[in-house]
DNA sequence: TTAATTTAAAATGTCGACATTATTGCATTG
DNA sequence: CAATGCAATAATGTCGACATTTTAAATTAA
């Protein structure tokens, strides 16, 4: 028996890697808002760590640009904007394309029963009556993971997840926005049967386009909102 | 008139912006080799300042995934392997011909004026005696990115420029071994004619599919060389 | 000699302290 | 009243110190 250990399970590390995960929570749904101004007193308060281990795990999350420094004026949460939306969707949208086709050449057996032991796990919530997002979300995300995993590239899953957390703080709108609307799920649901068919009929150009439309529309549905502006910038 | 400031002016960065270029600098050329222990008296010494700053310069590094950290046991360079160099270059092919491909698309005269400014400078060095690998290398790498650059998308551009990166290592092998080979320098500037052919006539396929090739030789011919093995790993 | 155990040395990760720099609030002036 | 200048308040970035842990060396035992 393989002993696992749960992804959150953070006994072996320092402060620094402990804090980066609660931080990077605290981004990414907006418990920090975007463009605020990252205190270290609060940080310290917040997280019950000295100011190294701080700086540590704030250093890490400036590479991932979800916070910005300047010099002798601290960190602050990376600002938000429209252009940077759009950004981030379009290039998400053509490497999950990416992951995707080259997943339909390399994946074997093993790939296409992960995507639909994914599919089911993703269908029985859509029955639920009480949709809680997150765990909407957790499961929507699992299934487009068990999709790209069969690209079988540690170097470009790690750019998609990069691209994904990237994503998050917009994605928490548009789930805010949409979670009472069920017609948005449903097609997402139809989507992902159209995906999963071209997907097992080896059809990958067909399989890359579908991705494309499926990523993009939440980024379009956002570009009329006005809720970017409540996120000061 | 704009005020520009030279890419190496670090003058109101902190001290750890400025050993994170240093460090990394250091990294790449294999001054400090792959797998190596880097033990903070030494670094401390080299770069002439404290902990701190040394610890926030690694957990960027960190992220960037050029160190890997142990808990209680410090920090090393990212060792380096047959597996990781072919997955690096492999996705570093595929994201290229992504950014050419919506360069094609997307690309102005401006842009196609600096790919052949871009070739001009790498043409002239050609005709040099002392070839300076480094130097080779800066210009190589400006034309290409003058190309990548019609994308017109930061997020892609900033996926490829991690990746250059973390190819710089392995790149810096293949550089020693074939600088005094002038053949490579040829095919090379032959295969670049041919990129700029396509470009300009717009043929986006063409463009992708020579630009796979262009990258995955580097990659190919170490594949054969022993070179690695000298990088404990 | 090899293996196990103890001891000593060195290195890591964290905190508090301090100098430097930014920010805020208040008074002064035009 | 607005704008400027000044003081006091707060925050940043860095270092040295310290407890803890790892690594290396020395000693002992088999």
């Amino acid at each position: 028996m393989i002993k696992t250990r749960p992804v959150n399970d953070t006994r072996g590390d320092n402060s620094a890697l402990k804090v980066v995960g609660d931080l990077k929570q605290d981004i990414l749904t907006g418990y920090f808002k975007p463009g605020e101004k990252l205190k270290m007193p609060r940080l310290k308060e917040r997280y019950q760590v000295g100011v190294s281990p701080l700086r540590e795990a704030l250093s890490q999350l400036l590479i991932e640009q979800l916070v910005v420094v300047e010099n002798q004026r601290g960190f602050k949460v990376h600002p938000v904007s429209r252009e940077e939306m759009r950004d981030i969707y379009a290039t998400r949208a053509e490497i999950e394309a990416l992951c995707i086709g080259l997943a339909v050449e390399r994946g074997d057996d093993e790939w296409e029963a992960g995507i639909l032991a994914a599919a089911h796990t993703m269908h029985k919530f859509g029955d639920m009556v009480d949709k809680d997002p997150q765990e909407w979300e957790r499961r929507h995300q699992a299934f487009h993971t068990a999709i790209a995993q069969g690209c079988n590239s540690p170097t470009l899953l790690q750019v998609r997840r990069s691209l994904y957390e990237k994503a998050s703080r917009y994605r928490n709108l548009w789930l805010k926005k949409n979670m009472a609307n069920s017609n948005v799920f449903d097609a997402n649901q139809k989507e992902h049967q159209q995906l999963i068919d071209a997907l097992l009929a080896g059809d990958g150009e067909q399989a890359r386009e579908l991705i494309r439309q499926h990523l993009l529309s939440p980024s379009r549905a956002l570009e009329k909102t006005s809720g970017l502006e409540e996120l000061a910038d």
